[in-house]
DNA sequence: CACTTGACCTGTCCGC
DNA sequence: TGCGGACAGGTCAAGT
């Protein structure tokens, strides 16, 4: 399930790939996935050179030369996967995750001038692309209230501490998950981050103490950190622009390691709902 | 207003 | 072997 690291992993891929090619058909066979009409595609898409591609949270922004942009979303399941004319042909050796495309998961597809493409797959169609104006994404009502980039330089622990305070009645996971508190946290890394500093997710909010909110600070930076350097987390679906495994889950800590031993303390990891999330912890590292 | 639950989907896995 | 149901989880709408 693509969360921040998984996200920024795509673009930067997606920025050595397509960065300077020009669109010149688009396909869809799902309005879900793309619900523009055919007279904006024709208008906005169709001849427009990519300028840049950013990441704001999870969402994906492909700039066009038209001052329109495609933001998207891959919720869980969601690929963007690249495919040279030859260099990924039919049985070409490589360690894609993924065969020839387009597949049946397939919900768009963009062809440049040199004849590649751009694979839009979503297996279960929560995921999104949106062509709209740039200049009207800051008024998206998710953009007016997504939290900070937790990644960014001048995020602070202060800042990391205060956005919590409003969720005080919340368990630190489910605040954690809230994009509104910071922004990319998904369902892995809160796991992840929470393990490192030892902090139980079912723990209210306004029982953490703040040696324990500079803790989980650190943590969630270095595992998101640690994971954008092993191009993400692979569990099921997610693959980076070249059809590629990501290899965080070769160093994640309780994250679908249920049954494992913690390699902290040798206990056994257990797995748990929380906040409606499967939740995995050592539960002698992380206690109530 | 703060917070929780259900809906959106489809492929996979488990038990009978 | 077939089949029903639980499960996976990001976000929004609806409900408490």
């Amino acid at each position: 399930m693509p969360e921040l690291p998984e996200v920024e992993t795509v673009r930067r891929g997606l920025s050595e790939l397509i960065i300077g090619h020009t669109i010149v058909t688009a396909q869809s066979d799902n309005p879900k996935s793309f619900p523009n009409s055919p007279q904006q595609v024709k208008s906005f898409l169709i001849g427009a050179k990519v300028i840049d591609i950013r990441r704001r949270a999870k969402l994906l922004m492909i700039d066009l030369s038209t001052n329109y942009t495609l933001v998207i979303h891959l919720k869980m399941t969601g690929q963007l996967v690249y495919r040279g004319e030859t260099a990924f042909g039919a049985g070409h050796p490589n360690d894609s995750l993924i065969g020839e495309l387009p597949d049946r998961s397939t919900r768009v597809t963009l062809e440049f001038k040199d004849g590649s493409k751009l694979f839009f797959n979503d297996q279960r169609k929560f995921g999104w692309m949106r062509l709209m104006p740039i200049d009207e994404v800051a008024d998206l009502p998710f953009m007016q209230k997504v939290g900070p980039e937790p990644l960014e330089a001048d995020f602070t622990l202060a800042q990391f501490t205060t956005r919590f305070t409003r969720r005080g009645r919340m368990s630190i996971k489910a605040a954690l998950l809230d994009q509104t508190v910071i922004a990319g946290v998904g369902n892995i890394y809160a796991d992840e981050s929470l393990w490192g500093a030892k902090i139980h997710p079912k723990r209210l909010v306004n029982t953490i103490m703040s040696a324990e909110f500079e803790a989980l600070y650190i943590e969630l930076r270095l595992v998101m950190n640690l994971a954008i350097d092993k191009g993400g987390s692979t569990d099921k679906n997610y693959v980076n622009a070249e059809g590629k495994r990501g290899s965080y889950m070769d160093f994640a800590r309780v994250f679908r390691r249920e049954g494992l031993e913690c390699s902290r303390c040798g206990t056994t990891i257990i797995k748990f709902k929380v906040a409606g999330r499967g939740t995995h912890i050592c539960p002698n590292c992380q206690r109530l």
